[in-house]
Formats: structure tokens, C-alpha cells, sequence
DNA sequence: TCTCTGCTCAGAGGA
């Protein structure tokens, strides 16, 4: 991208965005707000201030001045500056672009072969057998050497035994190590796989092993000074190289322990051969690396470019014109996918050779939706403020607790799980713990709070109480015991290598992908047999009647068109029409049948609301997934507790994985070593419509027929990037096969609303498809058994203040009360029958503030997303948007699917708050208010903002068991 | 404008 395509006049790069954090001194951050080329020289207009004044300038020559960077980019400055102006050059300084991005060691390094594929590697998962091996390798001997059973004894004697020989190695590459009687020790291992997060370099890793080494150097003849280090060591299991790569990834690792160490050089250690290479890095080498870096960061933040204001995958790096390199590259498929419109060279033609242009197509199209997605997530990712923000700036907003110090003993929990317990230093006593924005089951990250030690180890809260805090971390921290710590909450940072690994899967050339990419691409109409007696198996047929017996008309049909299927069914599970327990039945009818179905979601809860049904009738079943996701009562068939029970051998495991019919786990549990080898007859998918595309995919490669759960008039899958969205990102697997309408089965018999709930969302959504299950759900209404004494006190209340008619009414509309809530725990109606549903997240934060008191524990505050496949016998839904002004009218009501949600979660009753006015200028929710109007549902008319629709008794009964406390009216 | 679940992860080796 040039420089100046960027000058437009109406530069944008004047203006910080609000979420951009700049700084001046060591740690420093510069926002570039021009470029100037000349040849042999760039410079720089930057500035620390969010004012963009004072500027600066920057002077980039030497080979800097090729840096890639643009206008609004971040930067970071080491070396000097002189009043103001600082000079990168050979001898001097380094810029580090976009330094919040930390880019790993092994990616900069497998850059120096092949930019392209760094980059590939950085947006897609790759893999092969020998990576594998080496990863057994290396737990094994990091482990043994923790132990201490061999290790010191055998480094040791690696170490002396490289380090007394004359030339310390057979490398290749020329050893700044000079002098040549320096002996190297070393005495201890301080750590292994540590994690080190470099925002000053813009660098990440985990170093193999942390090294405590004497350094015996000679000094004026005879006399040897004897100094102390900790220093990085990098293990290597295959052939002993020492290729450039494998000596930078040291560089690397000893520039980004440099705050935690300081330690000045490296060792790299090749296990089959013994040698061990110290590697020293000159200037030089630290900033070609850095450029390197830099050129990557680049293209991975820029891989996609606007044109026009329509968005477009950039271009890569070039391909490299060796077949030697290419043939063992991980990215082969990838590196030739991504080029499909150009010229691919040949030997990377048999990757796509067997690819029409609309499978090419679906690749970069949906690779451009998740590029434009990512960088949302990425812009929207808090992680940098860990390094970038105080503390006390970060306490503030409430993600952040500091002044931590860690109480020992550390206990483990389970391998590689420690408890930690913190508890709040005397230094900065101000408030406690409690009041903080982190609870129980956050995710987390833990540092120091001088910043020397960023992302020590990351983790969840436990338990968070008014002086301490106790979490389970992936590492230990007891040898910190001195260190103020600071822990804050982590968003996390997930990529969509998933989404793209599947994609990229779905182009392989092999049987799985070829009939998917039929389906899925081609649309290619799905097949079905016409006669069960081929599928049933005789012996399960008396089981199977009896199975279904309990089902209802269009759940029988359900079942027998997914028996039938060669290919995939569709299950539309209209609101309530009870798709838990149709799905739970069609396991078990498989399950009886001898099939063997894999059972996946996208969420843990889903996954283990159908097990728990499942565990009802006795079906055994595997699931898979971490322990701490998983519900209580499905923890003993988790792998995890089966393998407490002892699994030795890998038969044992082979058996452990084999032995179930049944399997579930998450979308994004594919990539457990059990898919390797297992497939399945039918792999079902649950809330399909709110999986994306290429996560949906991912168990669908290892079962030979699908079933696709869900209901597209309900909520899509979360797109973050209104661009992304506007080129139908939120277009769900079970939405793009809905074409085929003889894959689709409806459950239109529901059994959760009665008759005048159930009327909106046939009004709004299913133009009356949708039907009561029994007149006993018709007509349902909520129970109140202490309505009659309310209504009389009411009514007396009425009585001796005739002027307070509408007591009830009044206390709500008043502006005295802006907030207030039904409570009907005086009529007799269980705080657990009451949820309360808003569209935004904020809105129910000050709802659930004011329901604090005790008779309302229970009562359930949430959005509607959350509430998505529940029900509640009573609902107020609050609409919150009031706005006089014609202004911005947001997105979320704009939806049909989230309203279609939010009213069929009621079964008895249903109230709703809003502004009608407002609420109007939303066509779904206009379409809704007409419907009442016309059912006469709405209640005040005369009052604007008040709305009930429910079993319409009479008015006062109504009022009467809302005994109003406090109702959310925002105004 | 404001809905939020997934995920440890960076590295494991070969020319």
C-alpha cells in the first residue's frame, strides 16, 4: 500500500480514535500523522499526545526506511531523540510498528525463509506429523528436567562439554562468541515454557527453558571473573542445524526477556546430538529482526485494503519461485487458495486443480468476511491496556485489581492447574475487593505491576472476597512471592483460526471435503431413501415405537426424515416446540438403532442441556471439553474423569475414546486428538441458526450425515463488523441449506405460551404457522394464590384514598419513581418464574442493581440473547429506547429475529415497556404494536409508554397482582 | 452503537 494513497485532504489521520493510548518516555507510543518519502530516507511526523501536539520527527534511513509504515499507525521508538528529533539508522535505535500487536518469536523467524507464509501461518492453523513428535519430545525432557531426575547433571555436562571445546560449535553461521575461554555453566533451571508478553518490542513467546548459567570469562591472564545469569535455552529434538532460524528465534527470546533478565546472549540446545550454541546478537541482528517483524505486522493488520468503500482481501507477500522450499510448506493449500484470481505457479497448481471457481469464491469471500472480523475484534481486544494503562487507570473501569501479593503455599489442583491465593497489600487499602468489575469464572491474566513481568500466567477467578483473591493459573508463581502483582481481566483474544482452518479444510482434495463443499457450495439437493425398514434394524424396531410414542405429530416426522436422510436434515424449532427433547429423543432412536452420532453445539450449555436429558433415559455418552465448562452433573463422563480412573496404556485410551455411541463437545472441540481417528453416522448440530458458516462446518466433516437444529427467525450468529454482516456473515449453515425444503422439518406444535403470547410472534414471524401444543398451554395462565387478598387490600387502599385510584399506575408513571419493578411475590408468584429481559446489557445492569433486596433473588435479569431457548412463566421486557430527538436508532431493535425472541419467552405472561413513539420508528417493533393495538392487548393508551399484553381478564385483576415496587422506566 | 460465545497458546520439525 503507498504511503500516499493515505493523503486525501480530508486526512483522517488527524484525529486519535478514543481507544488509542499514547505515551512519551521508555515504554513510549507515537502516532504517525504524516510520512514524507525521499530516496534513501523517510521521515516521520509523530506525536505522544492525543492533541497530536507537540510533533515530533522521526528520520528513517539504512534500510529503515523500507519499514512499511503509514499514517495512523502506532509506533515505537528506542533510542534517542535530540530536542525533539530522533534518528533510526545502522548504528542506532529501532522503530517497532503497530508494538501492541505481539507477534511471536516463531513467526518472525519462519518469516526469514518465507514472508508469505508467516503470514499464512499467523491467519491459519498447519500441522504435520513430526511437529507432533517433537512436541512429546519436548515435554518429556522439559518435564524430566524440571524433576531434576537427569537434568542438571546431563545440562550440565552438555553445557561444559560444548563450551570447553575450542570451536563451541560445527555451526555455520559466524559465533560472535569471541572469546574463546568463556566457559558457560549451567547451575539451575529456573523455568520452563515460560510465557513472556514484550510490548516494548512488539514480541511474544514461551521460552523453552529458563536457564540460571555462571559465566567464567577470562580476564588479564590468569584471573577469571565469575558472573551469574539467567538466560534463555531453546531445545530443538530434529537435526542439529543451527540455521539461521533456529539461532534467531534465541535472538528473539533474549530480546524479549530483556527487562525480566538482562541476559545479554542465549543458548540453543540440540537433544539428539547434545550441542549446546550459545548465540550472541549483535545490533545488526536485533534489527533486521525487528524488521522483519515489522513487514509482518503489516501485512497481517493490512490484509484487507478498501477500495471504494467496498473492502478487499490485499495482497501477500510474493510466493517464492523455489519448489524446494514450497514442498514441505505447512501453507501449501492456503498460499495457493489465497491467490485464485492470479497466476499460481505450477507445482502449487495440484492444490486447487480440483476446485471449480464458485468453491474459489466461497473461500476468499468468506476469508474476507472473517479478515473484516477480525480486525473489529482485534480494534475492540483491551489486552494492551495490561501493559499500557496503571493500575489505578485500569481499577478505575474496573477490569483490573492491583497491589496484589501472593500468599504461598500454591496448591496444584490437577496438572497444570495451580491455585493461587492473593490478598490485597497494605499499601493501597482504599476499597475492597468485592466492589471490583471481576467475578467468579473470569477469565484472567496475571502480571507485575512494574511491567517488568507481563503475562506471567493467565487463568480464572475463583473466588473473589473483601481482602483476597483466589484463581487457578496455567503456571506457578510461588517463586514471585516478593512481587506486587496486578491481575485483569482477559477478554482473550480469539482469532478466527478455527473459522479459516475449517475453510481451508473444506478446499482439501479429499473425499470428507469434496462431498461437504458439494453440499455446502453446490447446494447440491440433499438424497433420501423411501424405506425405513432399511435403516431400522429389526431388533431395534419395538424400542424405536416405543421411543416415539411420546412424540408429537411433526417431532415423528422429524425423526424419520433424519433416518431417512443420505445427506442432512433441517430441524426448524420454532420457539417452545420443545427442540431439547426432540433432539434427545432422535439420540436415542440412533442411539438404539446402533448408530453412533456425534452430539455438538456451539455452546457448553447447550451441549449439556441435552445430555442432561440424555442421562435421564440411561444412554451412555463421552464428553469432551474442559472441566471447568462442563455442568456439574455431566462432569463423570468427561474425558477428564475417566482418565482419574486410571489411563495407562493407549489401548486404554483408544478404548476410552471408542467406547461410547455417543459424543459430545462443542464446535470448537474438533480439534481433540479423538477426530483424528473416530467418525461418526450422524453428527447433530444444535442452535445451527446461530453458528456461523465455517464453525458449523467443523463437526460436519466427521460424520457421514448431518442434522442441522435451529430456527432462523430467531437470533443469527454474532458478526461484530457491520460490513462483515452486510455481506452476510450472519448467514448460518442452517439458513444458506434452507433452499432445499425437502430437507426442512417444522416443529410448529409448541408447548411453553398460551394462546395470546403465542399470537404476537405468529403476528410478527410465523404468519400463524405456530400452534398450541394442548388446550391445557392454551390457556394457561399465572397462578397467584394470594391474588384475592391483594386485590382486597387493594381495593381498600382505593377505598380510603378514592384520589389514589390507580395507586399502582401512578407510583410507576410518577418521575418520582423512575424505577420500579412488578413484584408479585405479595400475589404469590415465585421470584423464579419472573425474568426480566432487556435489549441491552447496561439497561440490566441498573435493573439488577435495584433488585438487590432479597425477596427478588432469584428473580432473572437478562438480554434477550441470553435468553434465547429458555422460558419463564412471567416476562417483563423492557424496550428501554426513549428518544424525543429523530437520532441514531441502533441496531439491535432492528431486528426481527431478537424480538421474535424476546416475546416468545413467556408463558403465562407477558409485560412490556417502552415508548411507543420511539419504538415505532422500528419496523419490527411497529408491526408488533399494530398487532396489539388491534388485539386491544395495549393497556394505557393514553399513557404512551406503557404496553401489557397477557390473558386479558379484566383490567383490574391485572392491575392488582402487579403489587408495583419497582418497574424499569427509562424515560 | 453498545447483542457476546467460542477458545490457553505459541511452537512442534523439515529443507
Amino acid at each position: 500500500m503507498s504511503v500516499n494513497d493515505d493523503k486525501s485532504p480530508l486526512c483522517p489521520y488527524r484525529k486519535v480514535p478514543d481507544h488509542m493510548i499514547l505515551s512519551g518516555g521508555k515504554n513510549n507510543r507515537y502516532w504517525v500523522l504524516d510520512v514524507t518519502e525521499r530516496p534513501g530516507h523517510k521521515t516521520l511526523t509523530i506525536s505522544c499526545h492525543k492533541s497530536l501536539h507537540p510533533t515530533e520527527t522521526c528520520l528513517l534511513k539504512d534500510g529503515w526506511e523500507m519499514t512499511p509504515v503509514c499514517s495512523g499507525d502506532v509506533v515505537h521508538l528506542e533510542g534517542f531523540s535530540d530536542g525533539g528529533s530522533w534518528l533510526v539508522d545502522r548504528e542506532q535505535g529501532f522503530l517497532v510498528l503497530l508494538p501492541d500487536s505481539l507477534i511471536s518469536g516463531t513467526s518472525i523467524s519462519s518469516s526469514i525463509r518465507c514472508m508469505r507464509r508467516a503470514v499464512l501461518g499467523d491467519i491459519f492453523d498447519g500441522g504435520s506429523k513430526q511437529m507432533l513428535n517433537g512436541t512429546m519430545v519436548h515435554e518429556v525432557f522439559q518435564r524430566a528436567a524440571m524433576a531434576k531426575d537427569f537434568s542438571l547433571e546431563t545440562l550440565s555436562k552438555l553445557a561444559d562439554q560444548a563450551m570447553h571445546s575450542p570451536h563451541p560449535s560445527n555451526s555455520r553461521a559466524p559465533s560472535r562468541h569471541q572469546d574463546s575461554g568463556t566457559v558457560v555453566t549451567v547451575t539451575e533451571l529456573a523455568d520452563i515454557e515460560e510465557n513472556v508478553w514484550c510490548p516494548r518490542f512488539g514480541l511474544k513467546g514461551k521460552i523453552d527453558v529458563t536457564a540460571h548459567v555462571r559465566i567464567q570469562r577470562p580476564q588479564n591472564g590468569s584471573h577469571r571473573a565469575l558472573e551469574e545469569r539467567t538466560v534463555p535455552l531453546e531445545l530443538k529434538t530434529g537435526r542439529e542445524s543451527n540455521s539461521i532460524e533456529h539461532r534467531s528465534q534465541v535472538i528473539l527470546y533474549t530480546l524479549m526477556s530483556m527487562e525480566r533478565y538482562n541476559p545479554e546472549a542465549g543458548l540453543l540446545l540440540y537433544l539428539k546430538t547434545g550441542s549446546l550454541h550459545p548465540v550472541v546478537a549483535s545490533h545488526m541482528d536485533r534489527r533486521e529482526l525487528l524488521k522483519l517483524r515489522n513487514t509482518l505486522v503489516h501485512h497481517i493488520h493490512n490484509c484487507v485494503e478498501k477500495e471504494s468503500e467496498r473492502s478487499r482481501l490485499s495482497r501477500l507477500p510474493d510466493i517464492l519461485t523455489n519448489r524446494q522450499t514450497c514442498q514441505y510448506c505447512p501453507q501449501r493449500r492456503n498460499c495457493a487458495l489465497y491467490e485464485s484470481e492470479d497466476v499460481v505457479r505450477d507445482f502449487l497448481q495440484e492444490e486447487t486443480g480440483h476446485l471449480t471457481p464458485p468453491h474459489l469464491s466461497y473461500f476468499s469471500h468468506w476469508l474476507l468476511l472473517c479478515c473484516l472480523e477480525a480486525a473489529t475484534m482485534e480494534a475492540k481486544n483491551g489486552r494492551k491496556r495490561v501493559w499500557l494503562q496503571t493500575v489505578k487507570e485500569s481499577e478505575k473501569n474496573g477490569s483490573c485489581v492491583g497491589n496484589l501479593q501472593l500468599s504461598v503455599p500454591v496448591t496444584i489442583q490437577s496438572e497444570g492447574v495451580f491455585l493461587h491465593r492473593f490478598h490485597r497489600s497494605s499499601v493501597a487499602p482504599q476499597h475492597g475487593l468485592a466492589n471490583n468489575g471481576l467475578g467468579s469464572g473470569d477469565r484472567i491474566v496475571v502480571s507485575d505491576q512494574e511491567g517488568r513481568l507481563v503475562g506471567l500466567a493467565t487463568g480464572y477467578l475463583c473466588e473473589v472476597s473483601r481482602t483476597s483473591i483466589s484463581c487457578t493459573l496455567d503456571r506457578d508463581l510461588s517463586k514471585f512471592s516478593g512481587v506486587l502483582f496486578r491481575l485483569d481481566g482477559d477478554e482473550g483474544v480469539v482469532g478466527l483460526s478455527t473459522h479459516l482452518t475449517n475453510l481451508s479444510r473444506l478446499m482439501e482434495n479429499c473425499q470428507d471435503s469434496d462431498r461437504l463443499r458439494e453440499l455446502v457450495v453446490d447446494l447440491r439437493p440433499p438424497e433420501f431413501i423411501f424405506n425405513l425398514s432399511s435403516v431400522l434394524p429389526r431388533e431395534a424396531k419395538d424400542t424405536v415405537a416405543n421411543i416415539l410414542k411420546g412424540l408429537n405429530k411433526p417431532q415423528k416426522q422429524a425423526m424419520k426424515k433424519v433416518l431417512l436422510s443420505k445427506d442432512y436434515t433441517l430441524i426448524v424449532g420454532m420457539p417452545g416446540t420443545g427442540k431439547t427433547t426432540t433432539i434427545c429423543t432422535l439420540v436415542r432412536i440412533l442411539h438404539a438403532c446402533g448408530f453412533s452420532v456425534l452430539l455438538t453445539s456451539y455452546t457448553h450449555s447447550a451441549v449439556d442441556n441435552i445430555l442432561l436429558k440424555l442421562k435421564r433415559f440411561r444412554v451412555g455418552f463421552l464428553r469432551l471439553g474442559q472441566g471447568q465448562k462442563v455442568h456439574p452433573d455431566i462432569l463423570p463422563y468427561t474425558e477428564e474423569s475417566a482418565r482419574k480412573k486410571g489411563v495407562h496404556a493407549l489401548s486404554e485410551l483408544e478404548q476410552l475414546y471408542n467406547k461410547e455411541l455417543v459424543v459430545g463437545t462443542t464446535c470448537m472441540g474438533i480439534k481433540h486428538p479423538i477426530f483424528t481417528r473416530r467418525r461418526f453416522d450422524f453428527c447433530i448440530v444444535d442452535e445451527a441458526s446461530q453458528i456461523s458458516q465455517p464453525i458449523c462446518l467443523g463437526p460436519l466433516f466427521y460424520a457421514k450425515r448431518f442434522v442441522l437444529v435451529g430456527d432462523h427467525q430467531q437470533l443469527p450468529p454474532i458478526v461484530q463488523n457491520q460490513e462483515a454482516r452486510s455481506l452476510g456473515m450472519d448467514e448460518s449453515l442452517f439458513k444458506r441449506l434452507e433452499l432445499h425444503s425437502e430437507a426442512v422439518v417444522q416443529l410448529n406444535v409448541q408447548y411453553r405460551m398460551n394462546r395470546q403470547i403465542m399470537s404476537l410472534s405468529n403476528s410478527l414471524m410465523y404468519e400463524g404457522r405456530l400452534e398450541c401444543g394442548s388446550e391445557r398451554t392454551a390457556s394457561a395462565l399465572l397462578s397467584l394464590p394470594f391474588l384475592h387478598s391483594v386485590q382486597s387490600e387493594l381495593s381498600c387502599y382505593s377505598q380510603t384514598h378514592p384520589q389514589h385510584d390507580l395507586a399502582w399506575i401512578q407510583a410507576a408513571l410518577s418521575p418520582s419513581n423512575p424505577v420500579c419493578f412488578l413484584d408479585c411475590s405479595m400475589a404469590g408468584c415465585k421470584p423464579s418464574d419472573i425474568g426480566v429481559i432487556a435489549p441491552y446489557r447496561q439497561q440490566l445492569k441498573s435493573i439488577s442493581a435495584l433488585l438487590q433486596s432479597s425477596a427478588f433473588i432469584g428473580v432473572e435479569v437478562n438480554t434477550v440473547d441470553r435468553y434465547q431457548g429458555r422460558d419463564k412463566s412471567l416476562i417483563v421486557l423492557s424496550f428501554v429506547r426513549s428518544t424525543v430527538e429523530e437520532g441514531n436508532l441502533g441496531e439491535l431493535l432492528k431486528d426481527w429475529r431478537r424480538l421474535n425472541v424476546a416475546i416468545t419467552r413467556a408463558k403465562h405472561k407477558l409485560l412490556m415497556v417502552g415508548s411507543a413513539t420511539t419504538l415505532r420508528r422500528y419496523a419490527p417493533v411497529e408491526k408488533l404494536l399494530n398487532h396489539l393495538q388491534q388485539e386491544n392487548m395495549i393497556s394505557f393508551k393514553n399513557t404512551p409508554w406503557f404496553y401489557h399484553s397477557a390473558f386479558l381478564n379484566s383490567q383490574f385483576s391485572h392491575k392488582t397482582n402487579l403489587q408495583l415496587k419497582h418497574i424499569e422506566l427509562t424515560l
